[in-house]
Parts: C-alpha cells; structure tokens; sequence
DNA sequence: ATACGCTCCGTACCATACTACAGAGTCAAG
DNA sequence: CTTGACTCTGTAGTATGGTACGGAGCGTAT
C-alpha cells in the first residue's frame, strides 16, 4: 500500500493543504497514520473522500450533513436499521433537491425557447417560468 | 394590486426580516416602493422571487449565481443570443448538479440494500458504492 | 553538508451569508 | 390618544468554511 504526503493529497484531490488539515480538524477525516517525523500519510481511499467531500459541498450540504453521510455505516454503536432508516431519510433530501434542480432546468429550457429577440423580455422570466411549471 | 409591509413578506416567504432587507442590499431584490413613512411596500410576485432564492441557495448555489438567474432576460443591453448562451451555460451546471446527486441517491440506495444487518461494514460504505457506481 | 522544498502546529485573518441590536419614527386597535 | 407592535437606518456581531502566516523541523538531490 503507497501511502502519500499531505501536498501530493491536496494536489490529486485538488483542494488546499490547509483544506485537509481543516477537515481533519472538522473530523471529516480520519487522523492519518504519522512517519516518525510527524509527516502525515495518507492512503489513496482519502482521495476519494476528499472528492466527495467536495461535490457535495457544491451540491449545497453543510460540512456537518456531508459527516453524517460519511459515517452513514454499521458499527457497535449503530445498528442496521438504524443505518437504513438514516440513509432512507437523505435519499428523499436528495430527491427533493433533484426536483428542485429539475424544475429550475426545464425553466432555463423554456427561457431560451421563448427568447426569439422581438425586444425587451418581462422583470424576471425565470421566475415566470417557474410558475408554469407549478402549474401547467 | 394589494401591497404588504415587509414582515408580512418574511412571513410569506419563510425568511427573516434583516433577510429580505440584506438581499436588497446585495442587489437580489429591487427597491421596493415606499410609503410616505418609509415603509417599504411589496407586492405578490418577492414572495415567489424569495423563495425561489431560498430554494436555490439550498442547492448550493451562491447568492452572486443567484443573482445571475434572477438577471436571465432581455434588456436594452442584453441581446437574446446573450441570454440564450448564458441559459445554455446555466443548464449544463444544472445539469451536472443533478447527476451528482443522482449518484450519490444510487449510492445511498444500495447502500440501504446491502446493510443486512450482520455485522460491521466497512470503513465508509457510501464511497464503495460510489465506486461501484462509476465502473459497474 | 547544504540548500530548497515540504511539513509541522498554532493562531490569525478572510469572505459569505446572515442576525442582532440601538434609537427613532409609524400604525392601528381600543 | 395612548399603547404595543411594526418599521426605519446604520453598525456590529455570528457561523461556516476556509486561507494565510510564522517559526521550526524534515527530506533529498547535488
């Protein structure tokens, strides 16, 4: 198993050094294993997470909630259906923000469709096409 | 039309006050008009273009984005290819938001299918089924 | 063996997005 | 016509999520 620095870390993962060290200060991370000299070392499944970590920070969930998605696991403190019933309660977070999302698409859609350049368009179009959506 | 003061606005649109009048500030609501008193008067349409801000930012987009949506029109200084190229661009982010998290739902679900309640999973069960995600 | 880059820790600072006053004026019910 | 709730402006404070030092020690290529 290749373990690596905390820069070569930062660099594949493309966040910050201080990025890393703050969210093993945050315990997203777990503390890495330490040379001698104190150097961390990291293996390369924390890249995986450090990338997860960061999509879903730009898909809108707090450093906390992405925590509880990591930690969504079985353990002696922690039973099965306790896990499901957890995971269960993110899937319909997810699917919420999936039709949120969806809904501000198809109103992006229809702005460029009825945009046709015969002048000056309402205050706020995406809002109007929002509302047909809700009602159609 | 029907005018409301801006508590009765907060309250429609599920935000705080000092929300609404911050937002003004950062140019996502325009002045309102004003009473003889300096009261600020809102009509119907803030209500939905607040919540429609709430909405986003839950999404993980940032006020600045934000305000580019709520922008997406044709004006004297903005041609209609303009604002189709900026929806275009604005779809692809969209786009890609959702498929983010309809992976991380796929993960989530068989996540819940594969905790079968005998014993301690691994490590963080949510990126190995990421993983099994992107190469099936 | 020394120079250059990397890492250590701690602390301080930063941007974003609010949130909470203070002190004064407004409105509307009784 | 007063009382209690609401609004005004401006400024200050908070939470989150980083980012940037400073001064020291580590690592390795020449």
């Amino acid at each position: 198993m290749k373990l690596m620095t905390i820069g070569h870390l930062a660099r594949r993962a493309e966040v910050g050094i201080e990025t890393v060290r703050f969210y093993e200060r945050q315990g997203l991370l777990e503390l890495p294993a330490r040379k001698d000299s104190g150097y961390r070392q990291y293996d390369e499944s924390v890249v995986a997470r450090l990338r997860f970590i960061k999509r879903a920070k730009e898909l809108g969930f707090s450093l906390k909630e992405i925590k509880e998605l990591l930690a969504l696991r079985v353990d002696p403190s922690t039973t099965c259906a306790e896990v499901r019933s957890r995971a269960k309660a993110k899937i319909a977070d997810v699917e919420e923000k999936i039709q949120a999302l969806q809904r501000i698409k198809n109103a992006l859609v229809q702005l460029t469709a009825v945009c046709r350049g015969r002048g000056p368009t309402s205050e706020c179009p995406i809002l109007d096409a929002l509302d047909q959506e809700s009602e159609p």
